[in-house]
DNA sequence: CTGTTAGCGCATTCAC
DNA sequence: GTGAATGCGCTAACAG
């Protein structure tokens, strides 16, 4: 392993010129840093990650869990582009095995101790999560992929979040349908109180009632529930037909259940079906869905992980001369602001929109 | 942070011995270890991963790629059952992205250059896989999950590998159904020449030969190719049934494929539908499946990983003193031979068995 | 602007 | 069996 005296050997500075080089260049004549660069190209040299850790007591690392079953169809995806977004900003994602919210907690106190890992990605955050109540009694940093539902900490700037507006995605699908001519739109949800599927029940039943396409009272024959799985998505498709023969169209909380319900049509129907998450299912039977953005979720959630450290509970920070990403990384410089698309835009707490996959 | 000097302070001797006690607990007389260990519990110690690393030149650490769109249904469950494993053993597991064969290289080198990762564990290998020419060419360390096709280092102890026996799996399958009455089934598969297609092809093929439930002239009309979606299975499905009207069973080459095929079956008809993976989607359909062994796989993987740093190329090692899982971890007295199902049996290579899941 | 010194936390020599 | 040194590779203080 080349470490940071060949270079400075070979470049014939100093080893701290060589630290200079890659954490501060500003701070050295540019003769010696090209220098110096050229030393480490030739040499091939990168900083070893466990010395530096080491040393600054950072482990640019986030712990993001996985659990035995997947929560969704796109938590693989979500992980990618998280994966990705780290890797632009020189951030490792280091992977833990939740088997439950306990078992989780474990994994928090285990990867912490060890200085594993700075900050947190959780999901399927629940009603009083355990989770949370740890973190913050040891403050430990973290950033949650949906919202904190239930809890009443929805806007404490020490629980940032990062989410996808269902309420606004499935009302946007439910208009689209008006607008097209649809008049007796259904909708398949899932039952409990799960915070995301009454959210994406709400957006269904807002924007029927706002176009006035149903009343109150019918709603709720508009409605069946059923577990995300596809036979339930045939079964609550037959039940709502049954039941409203006049049906046009069914708006479906995930491509799970569209994809159900779409192969219980009869072959010579027009009756729309909807999903959401723009699987790669729903892609191939055809089915307009929702696509969640990814990749700027992820790209929020890194960059509220960085702010962590650089302003712990204050707004934003200068891009000043703290970046230390060595190698690779794509520009910092980001205007959130741009990017929220939705309110609460406060950049601890950001609520992106989904878009509409018409096929 | 608490600090092995905070531990030694605490119960009264030397960093040096706290150290022992972690790490070779055999050496230090029974009393005082006894007395570091309640100090070990008392302050919470945790030793610090970083510094160890850096000691001790290893991670202990294995990374495995996420890509932009899973390779299959599977992937998500395979991560939790490696990090299960990896976790076991006191092995982290790092998550790095692979939007390409080429992006997976710059991946490795990076991970390695930081000395971020000891090993690597890799999918889909393909024929001619540049990511196998590089990892030997810089004597990387890895496994592949799944075997590499179509190279000739099938056999190398270099190219260490674990997999799934598909060819079994498809041909037990195709066997449960003959053996329960069916006479004419169908087959639908991948189209191309990936390896893991042609051999879960083969896996029927021979099965069906080898029982004389057609001829090799008719092994054509009862097969139909089809992309993993499940549009793909519904025309493959029909085509199949529309060329064969006597079919009584179809064995599909994944859960995808069967889902598809099994949503344009008449609602009367007896036609059996089999899949490959057990995932979800087939549960809920009550379809026949075909399950990997995905945590025994892991195991492997895990333990092939752990040798390869204390027997770089011979056998078996001595569980010997040199284990240093801190914490946790449960016993790593295993036997392979009893756990490899199937030949290659030499413990570089592993084939393991699926099983049928029958519905 | 550059070089020297020191120490992050740990594990591996060696003396005792 | 235990304690005292040394250094893994790096960066944050300083001194020059």
């Amino acid at each position: 392993m080349v470490s940071i005296k060949d270079v400075a050997k070979d470049a014939g500075v100093s080893p701290q010129t060589v630290s200079n080089c890659i954490n501060n260049p500003s701070i050295v004549k540019p003769a010696t840093r090209k220098l110096v660069e050229a030393s480490i190209e030739r040499l091939n040299y990168t900083p070893n990650a466990s010395a530096r850790r080491l040393r600054t007591q950072r482990s640019n690392t986030i712990g993001i869990g996985i659990a035995p079953v997947s929560y969704s169809q796109v938590y693989d995806r979500f992980l990618h582009a998280l994966v990705t977004e780290a890797d632009a900003n020189g951030i490792r994602v280091i992977l833990y095995k939740t088997d439950s919210q306990q078992d989780e907690i474990r994994q928090f106190d285990a990867l912490r101790a060890r200085g594993d890992v700075d900050s947190f990605v959780l999901t399927d955050t629940t009603h009083d999560d355990p989770r949370l109540a740890w973190l913050h009694e040891h403050h430990q940093p973290f950033v949650l992929f949906g919202r904190p539902w239930g809890a009443d900490d929805m806007n404490d700037p020490a629980t940032p979040w990062v989410d996808v507006d269902g309420h606004y995605g499935i009302a946007e699908m439910t208009q689209h349908l008006i607008l097209h001519g649809r008049k007796h739109i259904g909708f398949i949800g899932w039952p409990g109180v799960s915070g995301t599927g009454m959210d994406r029940y709400a957006g269904w039943r807002d924007a029927m009632l706002g176009a006035r396409m149903a009343g109150p009272d019918e709603l709720e024959q508009l409605y069946e529930e059923a577990k995300n799985d596809i036979l339930s998505g045939q079964t609550a498709c037959i039940a709502l037909l049954d039941r409203r023969p006049d049906l046009d169209a069914i708006v479906c909380v995930s491509d799970t259940l569209a994809i159900g319900a779409a192969t219980v049509l009869p072959s010579d129907t027009d009756i729309i079906i909807t999903g959401f998450d723009d699987t790669v299912s729903a892609r191939s039977m055809g089915l307009s869905s929702i696509a969640q953005p990814l990749i700027e979720s992820a790209r929020h959630i890194v960059r509220i992980t960085q702010e962590q450290f650089v302003a712990p509970a204050a707004g934003r920070a200068g891009n000043g001369t703290g970046g230390a990403t060595g190698s690779g990384g794509t520009s910092v410089n980001r205007k959130p602001d741009a990017i929220v698309s939705a309110p609460p835009t406060d950049d601890r707490h950001v609520l992106l929109k989904p878009t509409l996959v018409i096929r």
